[in-house]
DNA sequence: AAGACGAAAGTGGTTGA
DNA sequence: TCAACAACTTTCGTCTT
């Protein structure tokens, strides 16, 4: 893996940062720009990338990326260095750190805003603080590959929490997203998709059973309905109920049929919103329930019961 | 009158040719 | 790249409690 590092051929520096609008590759030690064009690295540039923030993060001193620039300020060039270079490269020196300067700016500035955008819809979510790092870890990274072209800087930022909750399995509905940050549902699972894949994150199919817990308080359920959806949920994933379907929905079912077994009868249209679905679902996935795990006959003996 | 049910038509995303 | 397709939504009429 080391001898895919590439070095800055003018300092031997490691410490590179590619620019990939501008297609430039600058070393941030000498500020050496690497012109892209001269060798196609494409590849191995990804794959530097990412390993440089995997080693980063188990090496060191701890880092948070919640802060704009890491904790690591970026300043481009030495003054000291400077009587090594005749008038023609110290000009040129003077302009290659101009330009550094103006997009390391440019990108620390769009990061600061990034990151206190994202501690607000984070608070407002009430996420853990290991979901906002991981968010701003991607957010970053976004940045960085320059995903956030031709996006909103907040979509971004909503994209990048909503994979940072699915990789926690503290999964949050994209209408939460959509309502903490002010972004648009579909805008929102749009760079989510698309962030996810150009930056490589696997993230799992979320599991209906991490809603369960947030959907029964906020419809004041008991722990014992909590608890026998989850053994409906189990059994429904069993025979395969689950798979292809949103898990909200599949979550929100659970609860309704527990909550009727459990005399602790809530409306479809209580469970619907509560889990951002539609009645019709709730609906369709009851009935698969009811069929499927055979649940007809203990509905009739609560009925009875009453 | 409210809730439950289901049919029909529409939306946005995935898949496979 | 386009069409078929599945899941889900919206809307609306009917039945049940």
């Amino acid at each position: 893996m080391a001898d895919m590092v590439k070095k800055c051929p003018e300092c031997g520096g490691i410490n590179l940062f590619w620019n990939r609008e501008k297609g430039e590759i600058i070393c941030r030690d000498c500020g050496l720009v690497i012109e892209d064009k001269m060798v196609d690295f494409t590849q191995e540039w990804r794959e530097f990338d990412s390993n440089e923030s995997e080693s980063r993060r188990r090496t060191g001193a701890p880092m948070t990326f919640t802060q704009y620039d890491q904790g690591l300020g970026t300043e481009v060039g030495q003054k000291s260095d400077l009587f090594k270079l005749d008038s023609g490269d110290r000009n040129k020196f003077f302009r290659l750190r101009k330009w550094q300067y103006r997009i390391s700016t440019a990108i620390e500035r769009n990061l600061k805003l990034a990151l206190a955008e994202l501690k607000r819809v984070s608070s407002f979510l009430k996420l853990p603080k290991s979901v906002e790092e991981e968010a701003a870890r991607i957010y970053t990274l976004a940045v960085q590959r320059g995903l956030v072209r031709g996006r909103s800087m907040e979509s971004v930022v909503a994209g990048a929490l909503y994979a940072a909750c699915r990789r926690h399995e503290v999964p949050r509905t994209l209408d939460e997203l959509s309502e903490a940050s002010g972004i648009e549902k579909k805008e929102i699972g749009r760079t989510y998709r698309f962030v996810t894949r150009e930056l490589g994150l696997t993230i799992l199919p979320s599991n209906p059973a991490d809603y369960i817990a947030r959907f029964a308080s906020a419809l004041k359920l008991s722990a014992e309905t909590q608890s026998n959806a989850i053994e409906i949920l189990e059994k429904a994933q069993k025979i395969e109920l689950t798979s292809g379907r949103g898990p909200t929905g599949i979550a929100s079912a659970a609860l309704y049929v527990s909550a009727l077994l459990h005399g602790e009868k809530r409306t479809q249209r209580e469970v619907a919103d509560v889990a951002g679905v539609t009645e019709v679902t709730i609906r369709n996935r009851y009935k698969e329930l009811l069929e499927e795990l055979k649940l007809e006959k203990e509905i009739k003996k609560t009925k009875k019961r009453k």
